[in-house]
DNA sequence: TAGTGGTCTAGACCACATT
DNA sequence: ATGTGGTCTAGACCACTAA
């Protein structure tokens, strides 16, 4: 919530321009300009912050790309809607996000090996042939239920340090994170799966029942790939939301090349 | 493909930060940096193409966007990618993704009916309390094969041209665009949902069937909505995929509160 | 220490929407 | 005609990475 001649950003925020998302992001929230409604033109939000010009466009554009509002040529932005909250971590981990919607999460670890990677193994993980990944099957709840089978393939130097993990950890994630594994970057497909004899016994539903399924690959700031992950969810547990504008988007279908069962299910490049 | 010295962005699109945008995924997709390469510096691309720094960085934000490079403080940029197509309106519109994946696109209107919206069209489509809405049904197929079940809701302003359409006209969005519709936003939710008797009728599955659903709410530039649509696939006929990095995201997972049938089936805000 | 990307500024001109 | 966001420039300083 910004003053009439506020100049006071007192957040936390590392930058400026973050710190300029945030109050307005806030404003937003409390319906300061209404849903709909239009904010300030760039150089009246630049005179109240006491920004360039510059910065608030930054600061703008965090917030158009989080679909909180538009923008065109000649006219104020509006207001699309009132509230969103998605961060990177949220849609990376499994922990990050049960937390956020207030439930309790868990992980069981069902087995854990280490053996050669097979090529297209090799090839999500950009590792040389003959190399060895460590494959991890976790089963994960909400409040205890179980809710998603996890398939992860780590690359050796991860793998070595899932391996030492407990096995009732429950954030990967953030565990490997204290090792100085970062996640950065990920590519998700999301389609739909029938369960397998592990899936239904884990999971408590029955074989052949669909299963809405996740595939990610991640990698590091250097883009080296992380781990390469298949999550299978139980239905009516998880909906995969996403916004984009004509100006920016990330999501895309992708295409299955139809009755040919020669081609590996490929869907993911 | 850039030249050594090149200052010639011969290229069609409009803005320069785009023509350099478009020239260097050109480069990256032709494998001149390697995939896990190094992109030049920021300096090097300016006095390259001979603009300001300013303007590269405009143009790698695009790339960074499409989940092509990488970007972090200190190191060059890393090539993540070598190729990424993806648009808005591929999202959006089933033909222009149809068309980008060599299929041909077609689409059969089962029903049209007017009728007062409910309270959750209104709050939807941001309609007064009793306005009208336009309802559609419709079966899209890939080259003859039954792929999909739309079913559209749009307020009076678009419904109306809507109902004047062609009942095989194929692309909905592409002739409301003609009478100045413009779709530039949208939020997307993807799950799960069982086939109804007028999906397995219409699509040839079997009732109770498992499909994967897109629900999908967009907005004219001014931020008005245009429509509000579910989108039922047959499995195996689509993914979708998505890009985020830790820098800006759009994806998130949305939790369905659990064993309580009280509350309608709302996943999207 | 040198090089890199991240941030911020100040100013300019243009394309577009609205009046 | 006015005001708005979109684009582009030139320069500055800082935080971080890597040698």
């Amino acid at each position: 919530m910004q003053d009439d001649d506020g100049a006071q950003l007192v957040r936390d925020g590392g930058s400026l321009y973050r710190r300029v998302a945030a109050d307005l992001r806030e404003a937003i929230a409390a319906g300061s300009y209404g849903s709909g409604g239009r904010l300030p033109a760039e150089g009246a939000l630049a005179q109240r912050y006491g920004v360039s010009r510059g910065t608030i466009r930054q600061a703008l554009a965090v917030l158009r790309s989080d679909g909180l509002v538009t923008s065109r040529r000649g006219t104020r932005r509006v207001v699309l809607g009132t509230a969103r909250v998605q961060s990177f971590s949220e849609l990376l981990s499994f922990t990050s996000w049960a937390r956020s919607v207030g439930e309790e999460p868990g992980g069981a670890m069902e087995s854990l090996v280490r053996r050669p990677a097979d090529d297209r193994e090799c090839e999500q993980l950009r590792l040389e042939p003959g190399a060895e990944v460590y494959v991890t099957l976790r089963l994960r709840t909400l409040s205890g239920r179980p809710v998603m089978i996890e398939r992860t393939v780590y690359p050796p130097r991860v793998g070595e340090l899932v391996a030492q993990l407990p096995a009732d950890a429950v954030s990967h994630t953030e565990l490997l994170l204290e090792h100085g594994i970062v996640f950065s970057d990920a590519d998700h497909t999301i389609d739909l799966v029938h369960a397998d004899t592990d899936d239904s016994r884990l999971l408590g539903c029955t074989a052949g029942e669909a299963l809405l399924r996740e595939r990610r690959r991640s990698t590091d700031p250097a883009g080296v790939p992380v781990e390469w992950s298949e999550d299978r969810y139980l239905p009516g547990t998880v909906a995969f939301t996403v916004h984009n504008s004509i100006a920016a988007s990330a999501l895309s279908r992708r295409h299955r090349p139809a009755p040919d069962p020669h081609s590996p299910d490929v869907t993911r490049g």
